[in-house]
DNA sequence: CCCGAAGTGCAAACATTGTTCGCGTTTCGC
DNA sequence: GCGAAACGCGAACAATGTTTGCACTTCGGG
């Protein structure tokens, strides 16, 4: 039996979870008040303890949903598109853009300035979650290098790149490199627009986007891809 | 004249200001306690007020200061880089790397997370600093790409970049795109490490962006990076 | 069945924080 | 020299995160 005691107590946590996450958007990471998180679950700040360690396991609950909400995104994306190398990472980074913007508070939370005092536990929900977001983005680029670079070739991917925790470990060989240039790109132009500081240029974010997707292919060897990739789209 | 007041008050925003940022340095932006940078500066938490205007008030401070320190340190070092195009932009590319992990609580001010509360006025030293931060990146990649693209031509910059003022009107022309990636690919990369968001990669972070400021330059069809130097058509 | 043990929620308290207000004191400009 | 402005401060207020002790409910094994 599930009993009457945890089924009321897996609901309120609910309830503060969504609570959270709700003051999280409205108010931001730094201005999260845990006594108004309290109030909007209907409980007091000191029975907020015996669901979540004080403000700093508030935050590292809302940073584990994060990373788990942004991997879905991405793996939902990359599923809905074809085969094709090319719309499978577009897709990747066009998702990727398109929850930050439609999440600044959490991407902020996840992927900008860390919080002062918070570090994740090396056991905690967050380490998990991280996997479950870093993996659909390798997957996308472990796949365009898999289709350049076929098995047999001298500069095959080493390991199992699909398999891999970046949790625990260093990624080694040739695809580090890569991965690395390549989310740096489409983080890079993702952080800037989504916290402002593109305001300057009237520049189509998407398109930047897309070029840069294809840039990432053709330093990739891609065949789909010709090498006309330009400066001016 | 000076004036007795006037000296000892620029002298006490002095050690106000170094309080702050060692304060920012010690404990980061979102912790930052305006009563804690008081009692380090020897002054009462209400006579700040006739300094600064609340706590918004020194991270405005803090603010200003870290974009006028970054664009000083990138400024420093593209004029100590040679003539070489590719030589500037590598020195303004590893510049910002080495303030950004140099003084990374300060970067993620000022390019990181918003601070929820805050927002630059207008008028403020803010917009000024930030123009001052943007002019040497903005001449680096100018400069680059006028050494391929020749006065005549009909893709020459448009508008004299050297004077733009991203505070006001957004930058135009094709060069808006071309800036806006270069910097992404930079800042992706420099603000992924600093944040500590690159720890799974064994990568040696100074080597990418070596290896991106030369894909930037062939993109912007330079001459002096050989391979694909006949992209642009 | 029932009773000790564990879980649960809360009010009160404490230390800190940002900010405002009024009051003496010092300095400036005329 | 004198009125006025600037200055610095202590006290106060609201709000925050966190701890503690205490009633009360629920569970599980005898």
């Amino acid at each position: 039996m599930e009993g009457r005691r945890a089924s009321l107590r897996a609901h309120l946590f609910d309830k503060i979870r969504a609570a959270a996450l709700d003051e999280l958007r409205r108010t931001g990471a730094a201005a999260l008040s845990l006594r108004e998180v309290a109030r909007a679950a209907g409980i007091s700040p000191s029975g907020l303890y015996r669901y979540v360690d004080g403000r700093d396991g508030l935050l590292e609950l809302l940073i584990s949903d994060g990373f788990e909400a942004l991997g879905e995104a991405v793996e939902a994306a990359v599923d809905a598109a074809g085969d094709d190398a090319l719309d499978r990472l577009e897709a990747t980074a066009l998702s990727y853009r398109r929850w930050a913007l439609d999440n600044p508070e959490q991407f902020g939370l996840i992927l900008g300035t860390p919080v002062p005092g918070f570090q994740a536990r090396e056991d905690g929900p967050t380490t998990e979650s991280v996997r479950r977001f870093a993996e659909p983005m390798i997957r996308a680029v472990a796949e365009a290098y898999a289709a350049s670079h076929p098995a047999g070739s001298p500069e095959a991917a080493p390991i199992d790149l699909i398999s891999f925790d970046p949790a625990k470990g260093k990624l080694p060989g040739p695809l580090s490199d890569v991965l690395a240039r390549g989310w740096a790109r489409i983080h890079g132009l993702v952080s800037l627009e989504t916290f402002g500081h593109l305001v300057w240029s009237d520049a189509d974010v998407e398109a930047l986007l897309r070029t840069e997707v294809r840039s990432i292919l053709v330093e990739l060897g891609h065949p789909s891809v010709g090498v006309g990739a330009s400066a001016t789209a």
